[in-house]
Parts: C-alpha cells; sequence; structure tokens
DNA sequence: CAACTTTGTTTCGTAAAGGAAACTCTTTTC
DNA sequence: GAAAAGAGTTTCCTTTACGAAACAAAGTTG
C-alpha cells in the first residue's frame, strides 16, 4: 500500500506567543507549508505569480524577497502573514478540556468585585471566563473607570446591577440581561438588588 | 509656550485577525506611525538601519522594500508585522456596547438546540455569545460529531446535562458547573434533567 | 533503452532596491 | 538678516531582486 501522500502536518514545533520574526526562517517555512501541502515550485508559481526560479531562490535563502513578493505568496497561498513566519501553534490545544464545577473556580478578591476564576488549568486561552459577585454598591466605590484591552459579554446570574460605562447611560440590569462592551471604553459595575448580584464575565483580548 | 514634543500616540492599532494585506498602505502606515511618535527619518534611521532617503522613498511609495528591510522596520520600531500592514481599521468597533435583555435575544432553532444568540446587534465580534436550550435526549440524537474551529465555553444555568467529547469519557455537568474545550474536538451536548437544561455558550475563533 | 515529461537549481540580463551625498525648504541661532 | 542646523526629497551609483531560459536530475511513457 502506497503511503498517503496528504499526510497531517503535526508540526509540534513551539513558538512564542508573539512569534517575532526570525531571520533566516522565512525560506524553510515557505518550503514547509509548500511540501505540506504537496504542491510543486510550478504549482505555487501559479498561485502566486512568481517565476518558479524566484521561489526556489527564496526557499534556499539565496535571495530575500521584496514586499510585493511576499504579498503575492500570503495571496496565492490564501495564508496571513503572521503564518508565513511563525509556525502554527496549535497542536498544543488540540482536543484540550477543562471542567470547573460549581463553586470550584480559584477565588480572587478585589475591593469591588469577588471573582472566581473559572478553567484555569488551562493556559493561552483565548477567553478568559470568570464568575463574580459585585460587592460595590455605589459609583464612588471605584477611583476610576476599569479599562483594559479587549472585548467583554457578561450575564447577570442573580440579583440586578447598574452598568456605568464612559460613553452612555448608566444602564440597570436583571437576572438574565446581558451586555457585550469593548473593554477598553471606561466601565463599572455596582450591585442594586438586596443581595450582592452575580454575573459570568468572560474577557476576550 | 513650546509645544510638547512628545506627543501621546494614540495610534489605536487593532490587529485584525485576518488583517489581508493591502497593496498600497504601507507607506502611509509607516509615516503614521512615525509621526504619531515624534520620530524624525533620521531617527527611523538609526533605529533600523536603513538609510533616510530609502525611508522617505518607502513613506512615499517610490520603492516596494525587500523583506530583510521589513524585518529591520518591524525590529527597529518595536512593532509586529500586522501592526505594519493592517491599518487601524477598527475604530468603529471603540467604545461599542450592546444590550440583551433576558429572553430578548435571536431565536435560532436546530433539532437537537434551541439557541437565543445574544449581542446581535454587534458584528464582528471577538467572542459570539448565545443561551442554548438544549433539546436532544440521546447520543443517538446526532448524526456526527459537531466540530468546528475556535474555542468555547458553557456554563450550565439549570437542569443538568452530559457533556460528551471525541477524546474524554462523558461527563454530567449540574448547573453551576462549566467547560472550556477546543471546538474542533467533536462534541455534543444532552439533557438529562427532567427539563431540558440551559446553557450560556460563548464561541471565540 | 531512448524520448519525453516533470521536478528543482543555476545562469544571465534587466529592472528595481537602497545607500551616500547632493539638493530644497524650513526653523534656529547669533 | 546672514549663517547654521535640521527637516525631507532627489540624484547618482552599486547592489540585489527577479524573470526567461538554460541546465541537471529524477521519474514516465512507449
Amino acid at each position: 500500500m502506497a503511503e498517503n501522500p496528504r499526510l497531517p502536518k503535526m508540526q509540534m514545533q513551539q513558538t512564542s506567543s508573539e512569534a517575532q520574526v526570525e531571520p533566516m526562517q522565512l525560506g524553510k517555512r515557505l518550503r514547509e507549508i509548500r511540501l505540506s501541502n504537496n504542491w510543486t515550485l510550478e504549482e505555487v508559481s501559479q498561485r502566486t505569480g512568481l517565476a518558479r526560479s524566484t521561489l526556489s531562490k527564496i526557499e534556499n535563502d539565496q535571495l530575500s524577497p521584496t514586499f510585493s513578493a511576499v504579498q503575492k505568496l500570503t495571496k496565492g497561498l490564501g495564508i496571513d502573514l503572521p503564518q508565513l513566519f511563525s509556525k502554527p501553534l496549535q497542536p498544543m490545544t488540540m482536543g484540550r478540556r477543562d471542567i470547573t464545577r460549581n463553586q470550584a473556580g480559584k477565588p480572587h478578591p478585589t475591593a469591588t468585585y469577588e471573582h472566581e476564576l473559572l478553567a484555569t488549568q488551562l493556559v493561552n486561552k483565548k477567553m478568559v471566563p470568570f464568575k463574580t459577585i459585585v460587592r460595590a454598591r455605589q459609583f464612588s466605590d471605584y477611583a476610576d473607570w476599569v479599562r483594559h484591552a479587549g472585548e467583554e459579554f457578561l450575564l447577570v446570574l442573580s440579583g440586578s446591577l447598574c452598568f456605568y460605562s464612559e460613553f452612555y447611560e448608566p444602564v440597570e440590569l436583571f437576572t438574565g440581561d446581558s451586555v457585550y462592551y469593548d473593554a477598553s471604553m471606561g466601565h463599572m459595575l455596582v450591585s442594586t438588588s438586596d443581595e450582592d448580584a452575580e454575573i459570568l464575565w468572560v474577557m476576550a483580548t
């Protein structure tokens, strides 16, 4: 039986999360991508509009392509720039899973919020979920707006609260209500129910 | 009073996830970055090792830099590649917000799930949140594993359910429990309580 | 086996990148 | 107000990218 020509490209190579450009990686990386797709230089040439010879030289580091050539590469191969320079670091995150039982999260209290971090076994997640009890009772409990990169979603699990934000009128939210907002906009929460409100919060950067 | 030579660099550079390269943006983008930092061509020249003249030509689109020149740019200016090419195309997402009242989401029923999509006013979100009532009652209600790119987080709001996944033993989850998992791994849910279980689901790609 | 195709590499000419130094134009300095 | 310094642009020249075409090495076909 012949070997399957289209093998999965499981490259367990670890790279740092921000993936700074390594000087001489490009040729090797391009060849990897080409071979893992079972493409010939000619095929890549047609896809990208670059000459076979040029591609060969790039792969062998005999030439530093111009920016427009790099553009043709990314466009023709259907990949984006970061992919060209850093390897896929997905395999480590493949198929992972983390269950957090009720009340079994990792406590993280602050002056105004009582957070319970969820799924803390996993690192490098796209989202950070946590349950929070809102201890704050008035606007003045905060020194300043809370502002940070990314987007946030929150759902009121119990009680009610007031959602203050920098660019909107305050809004009262009740159990079952939810908000999605840009976290770089100043925001803060204040419980309005007898019991401190509890919410589910998910952050993505 | 002399003007402060070091103005705040609010360049709101959003690195979109796909960030396709626009052909002629690079020069403009580079000038934006340089001016927002109050750098002269000479300063950038020293930082990057590229000649003043070369930088001038790049900014005026009289020259398409080689890849090695681009590397010197990103390294010298302390920015990463996506920042150089994707212009700030996201100011529209700045400070936005969407409130979804209880039960007021957008219904989206399927054979096995009854979804209620949240925050549907916003597009191009990092996360997609929705509440779901799990109608499925047995494993065989599904034709095949559900698999898609990205990561998912779910919290059981009411009832209980069984979380089946491709690489793990089935796990029963009760109200308040949560799971975070790689969505490319096959997964499916089955209600186990008398009432169909309700969950909060958040997806990120 | 020879003829042919398909692969990647190398050669060579041309067009373009990129540095040194000239040139403008504006802003300081005395 | 002239001289000097600092900004960006343009010119000139060397190096380099890159395509056409030749080459070499491998597998196909008859």
